[in-house]
DNA sequence: TTGGCTTATGTGACTACATCACTGTCAGCG
DNA sequence: CGCTGACAGTGATGTAGTCACATAAGCCAA
C-alpha cells in the first residue's frame, strides 16, 4: 500500500517515530525533504534563526557555547538518528540563543518546515512523544554538563573526551579545540597531554592526539574522583 | 485542592496564555485545579514522577542538581508567573533525572493533567507557543549557568546571587547554602564572605547575610572579569 | 634553500579555587 | 549549666586558570 520510494524509509532510522500513525507517516514522507549540509555550516546561532526542524540521516552537529570573553565550551553533539531540538524550539518560541550548532562534517538531514511541525505536533502524539523526549534528553545533557564542569577533575574528563572523539584511536585537533570541549584552557590542556604522553598512554604530534594504550585512559576516565 | 471560582481566572497571570482561543480557555478553566504545596515538598526527582504540569501562582520552585559525591548546584527556579518545564517533559517523556524540584517555599500551582495537557497540545496553537517558549527559556538558563560555572569568578557570582536572593536586604542561608548555590564549597563561600565584611559590604551572623552596601556589591556584580 | 609568516605548542610565575583536617563558636535543650 | 549538633574560621596543600613570553612546525614565496 505505501510504496516507499528511495529515501522514503527515513522513518524508520528514527526509533521514536517507528510507531507514527500511518496517515501521519504518509504527510511526513510527502512534506518533508532531505537536505543537505556542508561542514562548517552554522545552522542556528546568535542572529541565525533554522527555518527548519532538522532530523539527522548522517553526520554530527556540535552545539556550542561562545562567552563574551571569548572562550567557547561544547555542549553536545547531535548525532544520526536525533532531532537538533533547538531547531524546534526557535522554530515555535524564538530567543535569540548565545548558543549555536555548527555541522561538525558533512550532515543530511530531514528538513521538516515550521508549518508541517505544527500540523504533525497536532495531529501526532507519537510525533508529539518523540519531540518531547528528544527535549528531555537534552536538558539531561545539559544537567550532565554541568555537574562535569562544576565537580569533576579535568583530567578524568579529558580522558573521557579523549575516548569519545577518537576514531581508530586518532583524533585532528589542536590543544585549543581540546580546551574548548571542556571548556578550559589551552595551556590547562597542553600540560595534560604532556602527562599522558609522559605516561606512555598517547602520543603527540601538531594537530593530532594519538591514543596508545586506551585501556590505561578508560580506567582514568572511569575513575571516580 | 481548592478549586477556584470561574470568574478570577488564573489564565491572565500567564502572559504567554492571555491570547489562548476562547474555547481552550474554557477547557483549561474547567479541567485544571489549582493545588498547594507546602515548602519542602519534593515536586520532582530521582524516582519521583510528576503526575501534573504545574503553573505556578505562588511562590517558587529550586531545581537543582545532586552529585554522586553529594556536591550541589541550583540550576534554576521557577517564580510565579511561570510553568515548570520539567514536569511536562516527565509527563510525556519520562527519563529519570538526577535533577530535582523542590518548592523553596508554600507554591500555590495550577495543576495539568497528563490527559488534558494533551488535548491542549493538540488544539491549541498559543498553547504550544507556551510550552515551548517555556522550554526554549529555561534551556537558555541553562546555558546561561554553564557559562557562570565555567568562566565566571566567583566573587562576581556570588555577589550577583546575594543580590538575587536577599528580600529586603537580608539572605536567610547558612553558607552551605550558598555554596550550593554556585556549585562551589563551603569554605571557599566562608572566605569570600569575610571577605565582603571586611570591606564593610556585608554584616554576618550565624545563618544569615545582610546587605550593607548594596551599591559595592552590585559593582563588582556588574564588573566583567 | 632560505627566510618570513602564521599557527600551534611549551613553560615559568602567579592567582584563584578546591580539598583536607582541624579548631572554634553558637543555639537550643535536658 | 554543660552537652550536643550544626555552623563557621583557618592553615596547608593540591589542582586549575591566567599571563607573558619563548619555541617550534608547517607553508609559501623568493
Amino acid at each position: 500500500m505505501n510504496v516507499m520510494p528511495a529515501g522514503a524509509s527515513w522513518i524508520d532510522r528514527f526509533t521514536g517515530l517507528s510507531r507514527l500513525e500511518p496517515r501521519v507517516r504518509d504527510v511526513l514522507t510527502a512534506r518533508a525533504t532531505t537536505i543537505s549540509i556542508r561542514e562548517g555550516t552554522v545552522i542556528f546561532g546568535p542572529g541565525k534563526r533554522p527555518e527548519n526542524l532538522l532530523l539527522l540521516l548522517e553526520g554530527t552537529v556540535r552545539v556550542q557555547q561562545t562567552s563574551d570573553t571569548g572562550r567557547e565550551v561544547v555542549l553536545y553533539r547531535v548525532n544520526a538518528g536525533e532531532s537538533c531540538v533547538m531547531t524546534s524550539a526557535c522554530l515555535l518560541a524564538y530567543e535569540d540563543y548565545s548558543a549555536e550548532g555548527i555541522a561538525e562534517t558533512a550532515v543530511e538531514a530531514v528538513a521538516i518546515p515550521r508549518s508541517v511541525f505544527d500540523d504533525l505536533i497536532s495531529q501526532s502524539e507519537s510525533f508529539r512523544t518523540f519531540v518531547f523526549s528528544a527535549y528531555s534528553r537534552r536538558m539531561t545533557d545539559l544537567f550532565h554538563v554541568i555537574e562535569e564542569i562544576a565537580f569533576r577533575r579535568v583530567d578524568i574528563r579529558l580522558a573521557q573526551r579523549i575516548l569519545d572523539l577518537a576514531k581508530d584511536n586518532l583524533i585532528q585537533a589542536t590543544h585549543q579545540q581540546m580546551a574548548a570541549e571542556l571548556g578550559t584552557a589551552r595551556e590547562v590542556i597542553s600540560r595534560q597531554l604532556a602527562e599522558f604522553q609522559r605516561r606512555g598512554w598517547i602520543s603527540l604530534s601538531r594537530g593530532q592526539i594519538k591514543i596508545e594504550a586506551r585501556c590505561d585512559i578508560e580506567k582514568l576516565a572511569r575513575s571516580e574522583h
